[in-house]
DNA sequence: TCGCACACGTTATAGCATAACGCAATTGAT
DNA sequence: ATCAATTGCGTTATGCTATAACGTGTGCGA
């Protein structure tokens, strides 16, 4: 997926999330951005939505909020499975990316004819600062 | 987590969720139940609370709905890491435990020093008959 | 008998997400 | 230039998901 030059809306849902320390909801980030001239949650939504085909951003279905990816490469290809560990205490969230994981996965899916579309990994505990 | 009689309520979801296809989502359960004196959210949502820490129910976060626990295994003991496919034709969700994938993440996490607490793993797809 | 824990019932509210409408700007043929 | 199709945007209304807060009743051990 190819990035295209973002809009001024997604521009400004993008630096939100890109500027924030941890996950936002899109209620939070519309009201972040009612100061810019947000009105509805659907101008956050569409936004997101667009981001999120991108590859830009990432949904926590856990939180049901949304983090800026921080894949260490640019966005020019598919990143393959992502995961998250999402610590209760802090809020910070850290994305990583495993191999293994991921071809353990496709192992066993394959081994029951499913097609795999997307997957979750959500990772919700304690980081070493707030254990 | 020893499982306790189940109350009344618990057993009229319980039963709701087992005798169902697919996942359903609480306000669905509540509908199903409503002939049988249900009234109001809280009471679905409550009976789930205790049905999920008895570990005879999971909640699939990327459809916000529960399902009933299809282990094998007596519910006696912690069931490690659960995951699920899912199909988005047939709805038809399958639940999994794979000890590689257990241990992996298990190594991933301590590598970071985060104490995980629940792990979540969902996969949205097609299964073989929806292909 | 008192105090406590727990399940339950009810009303109200909070939080998350989309439907449906219309308008404006862009693009890319014809 | 003109038309049609696509895309983004703004607005209002609505629907779905989850919890707060209050009160009742019941069982059980101190
Ligand atoms: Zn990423
Ligand atoms: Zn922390
Ligand atoms: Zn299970
Ligand atoms: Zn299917």
């Amino acid at each position: 997926m190819a990035t295209p030059q973002l809009t001024k809306n997604q521009t400004m849902v993008m630096d939100a999330l890109s500027h924030s320390e941890g996950p936002l909801s899109a209620y939070t980030i519309l009201d972040k951005l009612r100061d810019q001239g947000f009105r509805a949650p659907l101008q956050v939504y569409r936004a997101l939505d667009k981001l999120l085909e991108y590859g830009l951003v990432h949904r926590l279905e856990s939180l049901n909020a949304f983090v800026a990816c921080t894949c260490p490469h640019e966005h020019e290809h598919d990143h393959g499975v992502t995961a998250f560990t999402i610590c209760e205490g802090c809020g910070q969230v850290t994305e990583f990316h495993d191999i293994a994981i991921e071809q353990r996965l496709s192992a066993l899916t394959r081994a029951q004819n499913f097609k795999t579309e997307k997957t979750t990994i959500e990772i919700r505990g304690h980081c070493q600062s707030c254990a």
